[in-house]
RNA sequence: GCGCCCAUAGCUCAGUUGGAUAGAGCAACGGCCUUCUAAGCCGUGUGCCGGGGGUUCGAAUCCCUCUGGGCGCACCA
């Protein structure tokens, strides 16, 4: 039952107005005292060459009142308010017995999607940047799973390229191979910095470099061997950490999966007549879309990321035939994929246009930049084991006799910081602060598994109570309000996924969670004495758990059922 | 120099694709626990929506311009 279409169409039969067109007109009123829906006569003005409050009236009259409660005329605009009994008996019935599957569907159903998140680089550390496109990743994944689509979450492991030539440079003259096996991922980090200290004053450890590399894509046996040994202590240290965030993925084909497959993608190239070469690199032109040209192999003849990203490009569609390949990678990298997919397109796949790069902000630190090359970096494994923490001092401040203590914490911390990630705009920079991270007070994940935990007290507490529900008698403003919240959860995932955009499921979430608390505060459910009231506004309370949950659990975090 | 992005309350941010009196959280102050979890709820104050121009019945939202900031511009990824 859609009402924005019943009520499109109440209005398409008094007016020559198309069904669509209205429905994108209607809007929902500023406040809940003036109505559910509202559609503004203001474009009908100048049609019917009448004034728009006229043209409301008049409408107020003719219209067909079903499903409706009243209309009202309010200036410009017609006011619409659905009728609350049967429009909340059937959305909170739909709920529960949907349960763990409300708010899906099978719109994507037979369309394959990859999803390439995460993807840090082998043998440097995972820091707190990484988690925006694990997070925002993850959440891509989950909710267009949701939706029917065949999701494919690729990790598209950074282990190739010339920084290796300086890791096999840098551990040939300096690792400590007993601090190496204590702390991989410390030393690797402590003897890249080095290399660069060095290098800057012998830059012929530069040119060293660029030669190990060249050998290990020719496939000596000595660089291949250090290659594999950084390459498994660094997975182990991820692992750790997608453990944590209780992340897994599909492929862990990284840029070194690709390395056999790049001669086919330059001959490709090269037969299509789009190679030319520059200043010593073999390069494709793509003056004519005003953007730099696409390296495809350097001077040296080693290849690129641009290749290995072309080569993954052709891959994936050759395996998956995707209907969209999603990369969720920093904003700063947005010209490298628009000379990627413009290349594509160039090659003659058409596919092209199914690429979309997910860009997002930098994670900054007190105005600076985190750069791996000074060795300056937050591990992330260092946050979340501090939101830990500081959860479990917490709960040992509000809640000493909570069982599974431990498990709570970890949940509700790692939460917080994931939900942390995923509540503004991917576009914007973060602000990476401790402090504001882990204030676990006002619209924070905390605050939502806390709404959780209160509801699924009250669930515990009325077990066992049957009596019929009276719909008719839930309408107060705050419990329809969070009615027509949770009605609207499967807009919100579609929103998100359309628009890349996890953060719309997030602040949607929020409002779920505000609405019961506001509700929660205001109304007695277990000492309600009228048994049909009673027994409906359990349900609303249940609902609303269960959109909490399945909502929270499309972000990848867990809800507890106490804290 | 060229290109992309951003500018909304003291701070961090929303703003339903052009609609009604621009909203939240934090911070500050005041109130609410012998009754369902106070990690909660209620109340108080704050705005040249960066400046200027334009389009429109109507602009925080669209166009132009200026200012201030971020990021990116070939052999790193």
């Amino acid at each position: 039952m859609n009402y924005k279409k019943i009520i499109a169409e109440k209005i398409h039969e008094k007016t020559n107005m198309g069904i669509e067109n209205i429905e994108k007109l209607l809007e929902i009123p500023p406040k809940p005292e003036m109505g559910d829906y509202a559609f503004p006569c203001f474009q009908l003005a100048k049609t019917m060459k009448k004034a728009p409050n006229l043209i409301s009236q008049e409408l107020k009259e003719s219209i067909s009142k079903d499903y409706l409660e009243k209309v009202e005329s309010m200036g410009g605009y017609l006011n619409f308010f659905i009728d609350k009994n049967s429009y909340t008996k059937h959305i909170l019935e739909m709920v529960l017995s949907q349960k763990e599957k409300y708010g899906s569907s099978d719109i994507g159903k037979g369309k394959n999607v990859v999803v390439e998140y995460s993807s840090p680089n082998i043998a440097k550390p995972f820091h707190v940047g990484h988690l925006y496109s694990t997070a925002i990743g993850n959440a891509l994944y989950k909710m267009m799973k949701f939706q029917g689509y065949n999701t494919i979450g690729v990790n598209h492991l950074g282990d190739w390229g010339t920084q290796f030539g300086k890791l096999i440079v840098a551990y040939k003259r300096w690792v400590d191979e007993e601090a190496l096996e204590k702390e991989p991922i410390n030393e690797l980090l402590r003897i890249y910095v080095k290399f660069h200290d060095e290098a800057e004053k012998d830059p012929s450890l530069e040119d060293l470099a660029r030669m190990h590399f060249k050998n290990l894509e020719d496939g000596c046996k000595e660089e291949t061997e250090l290659w594999q040994r950084m390459k498994d202590l660094s997975l182990k240290e991820f692992n750790k950490i997608y453990d944590m965030l209780n992340i897994k993925f599909d492929s862990l084909a990284g840029e070194s999966f690709y390395s056999d497959k790049m001669d086919a993608v330059v001959d490709e190239i090269e037969i299509k007549g789009l190679l030319t070469e520059s200043n010593g690199a073999l390069v494709v032109n793509l003056d004519e879309y005003n953007i730099p040209p696409c390296i495809i192999k350097k001077s040296d003849g080693a290849t690129i990321y641009a290749t290995r990203d072309l080569a993954a490009a052709i891959y994936r569609k050759n395996t998956y035939d995707f209907y969209k390949n999603i990369y969720v990678v920093g904003s700063p990298q947005a010209l490298h994929f628009k000379q990627i997919f413009t290349t594509l397109k160039l090659m003659g796949h058409e596919w092209a246009k199914d690429c979309v790069h997910v860009g997002f902000g930098l994670v900054k630190f007190a105005d600076k930049k985190l750069s791996t090359r000074k060795g300056d970096v937050i591990f992330l494994e260092d946050l979340l084991n501090e939101a830990v923490s500081r959860t479990l001092e917490l709960i040992e401040q509000k809640n000493t006799n909570l069982e599974n203590k431990e498990d709570v914490a970890k949940k509700v911390g790692i939460g917080a910081v994931v939900f942390a990630y995923l509540k503004n705009n991917r576009e914007r920079d973060i602000m990476f602060s401790f402090d504001d991270m882990l204030n676990f007070d006002g619209e924070t994940g905390p605050y939502v598994q806390y709404t959780y935990a209160r509801g699924k007290s009250i669930l515990r507490k009325a077990e066992g109570f049957t009596s019929k529900a009276d719909f008719s008698k839930l309408n107060s403003t705050e419990e329809f309000e969070l009615v027509k919240l949770i009605a609207g959860f499967n807009e919100a995932i579609l929103s998100a996924i359309n628009k890349y955009e996890p953060s719309i499921l997030t602040r949607y979430i929020i409002d779920v969670a505000k609405a019961f608390n506001k509700f929660y505060n205001q109304y007695s459910i277990i000492s309600c004495e009228d048994e049909g009231l009673k027994a409906a506004r359990l349900q609303l309370v249940e609902a609303t758990t269960i959109v909490i949950k399945n909502g929270l659990s499309l972000l990848g975090i867990d809800v507890v059922e106490k804290m």
